[in-house]
DNA sequence: CCATAATAGTGTAGTAGAAACACTAAGGAG
DNA sequence: CTCCTTAGTGTTTCTACTACACTATTATGG
């Protein structure tokens, strides 16, 4: 069956917020467009949506082609449509929200990037496009998300120690927690399989690492536990 | 400046989920399709973006047309990308949520739809396209956000009864509340102004009007409240 | 090897919010 | 004036959140 609505349609885009967490902050994932409009400029890893590919799809082969990420937490932020947003033309965007567990995967730029690299969320360069909002959006949605989803797991390597855990809540909320409650809550929780290993090469007490337990998550879930932390 | 990408692109629609409350049941609004594909099946009201607007402006646009609505709540819900989702070719939809105070204003049918109608938003009828999942998508959005947000307003009369709310909130959530808890929890939001009105025509004692109190509630929203209820 | 520095790890008491629960008040209908 | 229907109201119990300070362990350096 033909399309029977023939009016000019916009290009359709995605771009993916690429979060992670190190020495105690958030970073973005930009790249450093090697194309005009915004040539040099720092901008968010994305690209044009093809006719073959679902929303999704699209969203990972363009941070996999331009970052070298592949395998991260992805899911749909918001899809930005002002009418002016880019200066080629009308371009809608759908942006995807990622998260990556930092020093697990090198990345690399490639295609139309001439760099990939890590920054400051809260403190990032001036960015190409509307994409700065779009930065604002995913930051706020972990705010939010982190609240009542356990999805800080995707944010730290497989095991990791109950000190981490907090002082990743704390840089996500913007505000420091305490110690003893926060152990507490997170241990109440029943999805932090403490491992027999210890961190290594501190020099003081080592502590204990931990791993989130995927399986005993699933479960709790279907039983319509909620998560708050 | 041209665009430099010129690869075929996706058709660019905007599908709103119009969900109203009545008769102790959420409702939603559908339309009768008047052309094809999916002619004479109902299906949400939408229609494809045009390059001088907006989403949001779209959005509103096809809702005004094709059902006569305005002045709704209306915020982004979810952009549906599947590759074999319109028969007519690749479509991508950017679903809309919109709530509406049932009673205030009536549906029309007009331009493409046969006619406007609410249905049962639980038992809705078969739908064209994706759209069960879209108004699935909504749903579930609405039952989240009224747990922090007091949008239940929304879908209210101006002035309404506590009793008319706590069985919209009951609909909602798809479980019994307790009577005194919820006035007691509703009341101590600070939003809800009494007023020196009651319920009229009814068999019984009459009960007390309230009415939501938007500047109270901006103003507590500036001071970081949230809005559990 | 002893002292120091650094972080890990632990429990309790007080407070505030959530849940459970049943009767009296008011008004219209017959 | 009786009955039916819904409005409106407090208290107790239990649970969850908050605030708060010391001991344990390990590496380092004198």
């Amino acid at each position: 069956m033909p399309h029977t609505y023939e009016y000019p349609r916009p290009a359709l885009a995605v771009d993916c917020a690429v979060l992670g967490f190190d020495e105690g902050d958030l970073k973005v994932l930009l790249i450093k467009r090697g194309l005009e409009p915004f040539k040099g400029k720092w901008a968010l890893p994305g690209g044009f949506v093809r006719l073959d590919e679902s929303l999704d799809v699209a969203a990972r082969r363009e941070l996999a082609e331009e970052t070298g990420l592949t395998h991260v937490f992805l899911e749909q932020l918001y899809t930005f449509g002002e009418v002016k947003r880019d200066p080629r033309g009308r371009t809608v965007s759908v942006a995807y929200f990622a998260l990556v567990k930092l020093g697990e995967q090198q990345v690399q730029a490639a295609t139309d990037a001439q760099a990939a690299q890590w920054f400051s969320a809260e403190q990032a360069p001036a960015l190409a496009f509307d994409h700065a909002r779009i930065l604002e959006t995913a930051l706020g949605r972990l705010r939010n998300k982190v609240r009542y989803v356990p999805i800080g797991f995707e944010l730290l390597p497989r095991k990791f120690t109950l000190t981490q855990l907090q002082h990743l809540y704390e840089a996500i909320l913007g505000r420091a927690l305490d110690k003893r409650n926060f152990r507490k809550k997170a241990l109440a929780l029943g999805v932090l399989e403490a491992t027999k290993e210890q961190e290594q090469d501190v020099a003081h007490r080592a502590a204990r690492l931990y791993r989130f337990d995927e399986e005993t998550y699933a479960k709790l879930v279907k039983k319509g536990f909620n998560f708050e932390l």
